[in-house]
DNA sequence: GTAACTGCAAACGCTTTGCACTCCC
DNA sequence: GGGAGTGCAAAGCGTTTGCAGTTAC
C-alpha cells in the first residue's frame, strides 16, 4: 500500500493524515514477520526521533479498526501485528518467537470446507503451528 | 483424568502430590471452555478458601510442562488454558471471549496434509475462528 | 528432617489512559 | 480556529517473583 492509498483510506474514514500514521502504517504493512509494538518503535525511532510508543499503539488500533491488520496475542505477554488477514498459517518458533507466514492451496481448501461446515459467518481466523526454527536449533548445539 | 492417574503422573515426574495441585488439575482438565487463571481461582475458592492465584499460575505451568494443557494468549491481555492439545478448532466469541472446541474429520485431514507439506516436526498448533456468539448477538438487540 | 510447595505481597512488563501541546484541515 | 492526534508520564492489569511459613515424603 503506497502513500496515496493510505491517504485516501484515512481521509475517507474520518482519520487525519499525519506523518506518524503514514510511517507506522507503511512499516507494519510492508513486513511479514508480524512485529511487536516495541519492534516497530525501534525500527522507526531513527527516522522519527520524537515518535512515542503510545502513538504506535493508538495507530495499530486504528489499523485494526480499518481491517488492515490482525492482533495476535501470545502467552509470553506480547502482541504481534499481522498485516495478512486472509487465511494462512503462522509458523512460530517456540524459542525466539520468530514468525513467518505459510500459504498453500491446502489451507485455502481447508478454510472453505470448515466455513461451510460451521454454518456461521466468520469474522476472522488464526492458524498457528509451533516448532523450533533452524537458527535456534543450531544455537543449542 | 481421575485422582489416581494424576497422583501417578505427578509422582513419576518428581512433583509432590498436594491438595491444591489435584484440585486445580482436575478443574482445568474437566472443562472445555478454556478458563483463565482468574476463572479457575473463582471456581475453586469456595472449596479451597486459602488457595492463591500464585499457586494457580505455578500449577498451570507445571501442567503445561507435563503436556496436559496448552496456553492460549489473547490480545486483551489474558491467557486461557486449553486441556485439549490435539488438533482442533477454538471457536472464539469476539464479544465475550467465550470459547468452545470444534473437532471434525476436516480438521484431522487438514492437519495430516499440512504436517507432510511443511516437512518439519511440529511441537503444537492452534487454530482459532472468530465470530460473535448467539448470546452476544441477542444482547445487542 | 528437608526439599518442594503454598500464600502473600511486592515487582514486572506490556498496554492503556489522561492531559497539555501541536498540527491537520 | 477548532478538534483530532501526538508525546510524555502515570496508571492499569494480568502474570511472575521472592520469601517466610508449611507440608509431602
Amino acid at each position: 500500500m503506497d502513500d496515496e492509498e493510505l491517504f485516501v483510506l484515512f481521509r475517507d474514514n474520518g482519520y487525519k493524515v499525519t506523518t506518524q500514521r503514514l510511517a507506522i502504517s507503511k512499516f507494519i504493512l510492508a513486513r511479514e514477520d508480524h512485529p511487536s509494538a516495541e519492534k516497530i518503535y525501534k525500527g522507526l525511532k531513527t527516522d522519527y526521533p520524537t515518535l512515542s510508543l503510545g502513538t504506535i499503539y493508538k495507530t495499530l488500533h486504528t489499523l485494526k479498526e480499518l481491517g488492515l491488520i490482525q492482533e495476535l496475542g501470545f502467552e509470553e505477554g506480547s502482541i504481534r501485528y499481522d498485516p495478512n488477514t486472509s487465511p494462512h498459517l503462522n509458523v512460530v518458533c517456540t524459542s525466539c518467537y520468530k514468525i513467518y507466514d505459510y500459504k498453500s492451496k491446502t489451507i485455502e481448501d481447508f478454510w472453505s470446507l470448515i466455513v461451510s461446515e460451521l454454518k456461521f459467518k466468520s469474522e476472522g481466523q488464526r492458524f498457528d503451528i509451533y516448532h523450533e526454527c533452524d537458527e535456534c536449533k543450531k544455537l543449542k548445539k
